[in-house]
DNA sequence: AACTATTTATAAGA
DNA sequence: TTCTTATAAATAGTT
């Protein structure tokens, strides 16, 4: 592939085979590893030599993915001819797990609107209707804490400004005292604007805030 | 790798990591079969999307490959021991499956708007997002296949029409020989007027299937 | 093991 | 999904 592109086919000089097999095989790990990492997949890669050594490479672990994959296949082709009862019972539990695991991964992928193909009038209304309501409380509660964290800053400004009125009629009095003291205390829950209209301060909190739906 | 270098990290976008994972996955694949052919190796490759979908290659089988790195593994002496060992393995597998379950489920539950107790603001964000991206894809799916059942419908009437019309044609110029001969399409989806009814050939469709977005 | 001229792979965009 | 294209990465042959 490179210098001069080269046939497909196996290599005859040993020496230049065994080169090219450790270039190759570092280059084919870090691809299976930069898929995996990417996209999220889980690889397992086996690699025997010509020589007859193993060369492995798994993005969790070689079992697990043999594992998943014995379970996928559906073929309970056990590589092993160790079929204890028990061993069966969990296999059956596994297998039953994993069908699980690739419903609710429909579903979702469904509710993502990634997987739409083949779904009739009626099923996509439904689906519809879910988006609409799940999309509806999430909204909600979200502007929930928004408001809640809004009306905890309104109270605390409240609470500074008081303090501030009290800091500044003190210096009145006397100018030379200044005790910088300043409000902590654990803000509790939301409460609305807590009456002492401060008019002189003019200042709409609403907007300062910049609330998301002005509406 | 090209047009701009990336990180190697999951790709958050949805789409986009499905497409780099078709891309990659082809060319991951292609570079196994060249190692395998030019330097004579035995390759067995396992590929779990983030979907759950299973993609494999092997120079031989699989199965083949797998066995072959049991063997490798100094674990020959399969009996008793063994079958304790495969049982931990599978049993520690039905765990992680059973933990997949429950985020799984956890994530669509949240996607319903029911289990919203604990996330912050930056979350419920997301998952608005989320929402709003699956109800739009939804949605314009369903909305797709009105119109198409819609445009059936109309082409199909307007078939009726003609047919009517000729039929009409008929009676005046014999009236004493009427001849019945109604189309008769295979027409699976919903057919509403199918009845007789031609009263007047100006009749508004649209307004008879009662669309669902009018406006 | 390093080097580098080329070939390949591929990210982004259409 | 498939094609295109600019660019990054892999690597064949050489040193």
């Amino acid at each position: 592939m490179t210098r001069q592109k080269i046939q497909i086919k196996k290599i005859d000089n040993t020496a230049a085979r065994q080169v090219t097999f450790s270039k190759r095989r570092r280059g084919l790990f870090k691809k299976a590893h930069e898929l995996s990492t990417l996209c999220d997949a889980e690889i397992a890669l086996l690699v025997f030599s010509n020589a007859g050594k193993l060369f492995e490479y798994s993005s969790t672990s070689t079992r697990q993915v043999i594992e998943r994959r014995n379970l996928q296949s559906e073929r309970i082709d056990r590589l092993d001819p160790i079929s204890t009862l028990e061993l069966q019972l969990q296999s059956s539990t596994c297998a039953m797990l994993g069908k699980e695991i690739a419903e609710k991964t429909k579903e979702l992928r469904q509710l993502r609107g990634e997987e739409l193909q083949g779904l009739d009038l009626e099923e996509l209304k439904h689906l519809e209707k879910l988006l609409e309501g799940g999309l509806n409380r999430v909204t909600q509660t979200k502007d929930e804490l928004f408001f809640k964290e809004i009306s905890i800053l309104k109270r605390k400004e409240v609470e500074l400004m008081e303090e501030n009125q009290q800091l500044k009629e003190k210096m009145g009095n006397s100018p030379h005292v200044v005790q910088p003291t300043v409000a902590q205390q654990g803000l509790g829950q939301p409460s609305e604007c807590n009456g002492h209209a401060w008019r002189s301060y003019s200042s709409d909190i609403s907007l300062r805030l910049g609330l998301p739906y002005p509406n």
